[in-house]
This record gives structure tokens, sequence and C-alpha cells, in this order.
DNA sequence: TAAAATCTTGCAAAATCTACCAGATTCTAC
DNA sequence: GTAGAATCTGGTAGATTTTGCAAGATTTTA
């Protein structure tokens, strides 16, 4: 086996385990420990493993990577059919700003057959569509809040204070027929700037956030236009939604 | 079989199997090693595939993470030291402007233990930090440069031109006697914002940049400080530089 | 503190790479 | 068609890289 497969292999291994002895690794690969070692003295120096006695870690533990991706796997599905659903409100070539969000970050995923443009102020979401150079994205400015990767502060807030874009695709912790809210309270600026300078404000919301109510105010309802939901969304407050003059789109379950 | 042919059933081959030997190859086709060697070669310089000790793969097998991670580890190897070295410049607590570019990111890497305050225009570098909690990290705004993950446009330099930092640690495409070149013009400006916005400038060229000119010029040598380079850099030009009052390091090799 | 495990280092064997060469094939011009 | 030029192909020798092993240094563990 040639050495950079078997180094790529190291790779994904660690990716699964975390953690990997080196007699574990050279039999996953099937080459000596000497090898192995030798290739572990490479992907260090890359900067993707880090050895240790015995052995050798991701660097970055996929855990603790955004929080993302090591998810409860069933909401999982739920976000991936809200993410299609909302993908497919969208129009090519429009500008989209995109929320940082868990779920707003799934519908990003399905959005680059659209071509559109792209303002986001999510790390993950800049990585996604950073080798994809097809398309323009534009990231704004601010401090890194480390767990989430997302920028924050008032160039943030600036940067989205000057934007127009066609469309918002935005997530928040909790709607109630009041408004809706979130939980971290330096968002709330940043998103505020984003549904004032979009046309169109759509929400995704799975079904636990419905009803609940989070720490900061965001907005009234009437701010928004469209919310996209999944099938276990409470019908009742649905409908109330509805009534409310609210485009709600239930995404198909998987 | 014309070579051509043949060369489109390589790609296409590795297109589904991302590695493959060179016997595997040159089976795959029915042609001799040396034939599938200069084909690989041929496909090398098109840019589609790149060759690899025994084999070859995919130049792209799925986000090689910002064209990052060179195959040569000696130039690696280099940059580690380079990268080491400019960290030890750098003291506790202390504002840092770090530049896109791979020499940077490494040293970028061993500047956590230092906590200091991070500001920069590099996805690579901004997701280097992302999950460390203990350090802030401000991102310029910006377009995202596909390949290299840099953030560019007049967001980017609005930003870095209202900044002031201790330190700037920054890389370019050449150096002589005339000043520094860089080969990106997009990132000219952005570079010269930098340079401005620092007290201290650093620049780290591995050994191969010295004597060399790209095609946009940045900045003459009494515009910079230090000069961080590898033990193979050319000892003359390394010694005009220090006859020009400038810092000149070179980091131990290996 | 001593034993066990692991890491570094140096080295020879094996695999692979880089020219280079002679034969085969294709192209060109008549 | 045919001779000659140009290109392509497959093989070979020497240089380079990679690999696995073993001895000595270092770290971990009890």
């Amino acid at each position: 086996m040639q050495p950079e497969a078997r180094q790529c292999r190291i790779e994904e291994y660690l990716q699964k385990v975390e953690f990997a002895s080196l007699d574990e690794l050279s039999e996953h690969v099937d080459a000596s420990t000497s090898t192995v070692r030798r290739d572990l003295d490479i992907l260090e120096a890359k900067g993707s493993v880090r050895r240790t006695h015995g052995g050798a870690r991701l660097v970055n533990p996929r855990s603790e990577e955004f929080i993302f991706s090591t998810r409860d796997t069933h909401q999982l599905e739920e976000k991936e059919a809200i993410g299609r659903a909302c993908a497919e409100l969208i129009s090519p070539n429009q500008s989209v700003i995109i929320d940082a969000g868990t779920t707003v970050y799934h519908a990003a995923r399905h959005l680059e057959s659209k071509q559109p443009q792209i303002i986001t102020n999510s790390l993950p979401v800049a990585n996604l569509f950073a080798s994809a150079s097809r398309l323009e994205v534009v990231v704004s400015g601010g401090v890194i809040y480390p767990r989430l990767g997302v920028l924050v502060g008032p160039q943030a807030v600036e940067a989205f204070s000057k934007i127009h874009a066609d469309v918002a695709l935005m997530s928040a912790g909790g709607i109630t027929a009041e408004g809706i809210t979130n939980s971290h309270g330096l968002l709330i600026d940043i998103q505020r700037a984003m549904i004032h300078g979009a046309r169109k404000v759509i929400f995704c919301f799975d079904h636990t956030k419905f009803g609940r109510k989070s720490v900061s105010f965001l907005c009234k309802l009437d701010c928004i236009h469209t919310i996209v939901t999944d099938a276990a969304a409470p019908p009742d407050l649905v409908g109330a939604l509805r009534d409310r003059g609210l485009e709600v789109i239930v995404a198909a379950g998987a």
C-alpha cells in the first residue's frame, strides 16, 4: 500500500475511534509499527493528529468540533428534512443570509445546486462552501464564539446592517405566539440585523422548539414570513401561526 | 489503445477508488508500468491527479482542506521549524495578526500556549482556534477566496485598517533586496493594511522564497522588522538583510 | 527504584522512481 | 504504397525512497 493512502486510512480510522494504539493502527493498515510511527510523525506535522505515548489521537476530537454532527441521530433526520425543505424555498442565484445553528447548517448543505450568493457569520457554513469555487461566500467579521463557531460582536452586527439580501435563513431557541426567542444574547443584535436586511425571512424550527421560550426576546412573529418545521410539530400551534398569515411548511419526514 | 483514451480511463478509475497503485492501473488499462507512469506525469501536469509513491490519487479525493497538506515532507519539516521559531517571538497575551498562507499556519499551531489575541483573515487559522475557548479570535470579514480559504475584498481591507496589534505574522511569495512580493493581487491591499496596523512585523520565508519575485509588489524591506527562515536560506542574502538592520532568525532544522 | 513499555536512531533489504535505450507504431510527404 | 521522421511503448540500470528490524535511550507504571 502507498504511504499516502495508508496515512489517509489512519486519519479515517482515528476519525471513528478518536484514539488508537500503535498496534491497533499497525494492524488496521497492515504495516509495521515503525511505519505507522513515521506516518504519525507526518500526520502530526501536517496537524491532523497528535501523538501520545503508545498511540495517537485526533487533534480535533469530533465531539468538540463545533458541537455539530455528534448530536443525537433521530433529531438529525428531522433536521435534514427541514434542511431539504428550506433549500426548495430558495431560487437560483438569490442572495441568502445564513444564520448560525445546526438546523440552518443542514439547510445550507442542500443549497449548492442553487448557486446562491451566501452571506454568513457561521464558520461551519463558511467551511462548507470554502472549496466550492462556483459560488460566492461572504463572511461577516467578528469574534469567534468558541463552541459554536459563530462570529459575534459589533463587527458582525455592522456587517449585517450594511447588507441586503433576498432571503434570510435562520433559526432560534424557541417560538411561541408571542414571538421568537434565542438563548445566546450575543446573537440577538446580529439576528435582528439579518432580519432587517432581508426581503424574506425564513425560520427553521424543529418540533422541540415550539412553545419554548429562551432567555432573550428576538422579534415578534410579524417580522418573519415563513417557518419550516418537521412533521412532529404541534398542529394547534402550527394552525395558530397560519391564522396569523405566516406560511408554515411541514417537511415530509425521511 | 490511444494514449488519451488510456488517460481518461485512468482518471475515471481513480474517481472510483481514490487511490490506486501502479500495478493496479497498469493492469486496468493493459499497459506497462512505464506507460502508466508517463500518463500519470501528464495527468499530474494537467492537474487532475497527483502522483504518490507507488501510485496515484485523485487531486481532490474529498475536501482536501484548503490546498494545504502537500506531500513533500521536507518542506513541511522546514515550515514546522519556522513555525516554532515564530511562536517563540510572541510574548504571552499579545495581540497577533495572522496572515493566510501555509507557513504562517504552521506558526499559528504553536501559538496556543501564549494565549494571544488573534486577528486573522484565514479560515484555516480560524478553524484552528475555533474550539479553543481560552483565547479570543477575531475574524475579518470578506469574501472567501476559494481554494485558499482566505477572506478577501474591501471588507477585509477595511477590517484590518481599523485594527492595531502588537505583532503581524505574515508570509509572501518572494523576497529580494528590493522588497517583498506576493502572487495574489487581492491580498496585497490586505497585507499592507496588516503591516500598517502592527507595531512589529514578522515575515516567514522558507528558503525557496529567497531571491524570488512574484507579480505584485507588496512593500520595501524597511516596512518590516523580523524575518524567520530555515537553515537552507542563502547566507549571502541573509547577510545582506542583516546589514540592512533586519533581524533574521534562522530556525534550527528538525 | 526497578521493571515494562514505548520511543528514537541507524541500517540493510525491498520497493519504487528516474532517466535512458531499442523496438514498434503512427504520421507525413512523395 | 513506401521511406523517413516523429512519437509511443516496454524494458533495464542506477539513484532514491520506503520499510522493517534491532539496539540503546527515554518514559510510564507499579
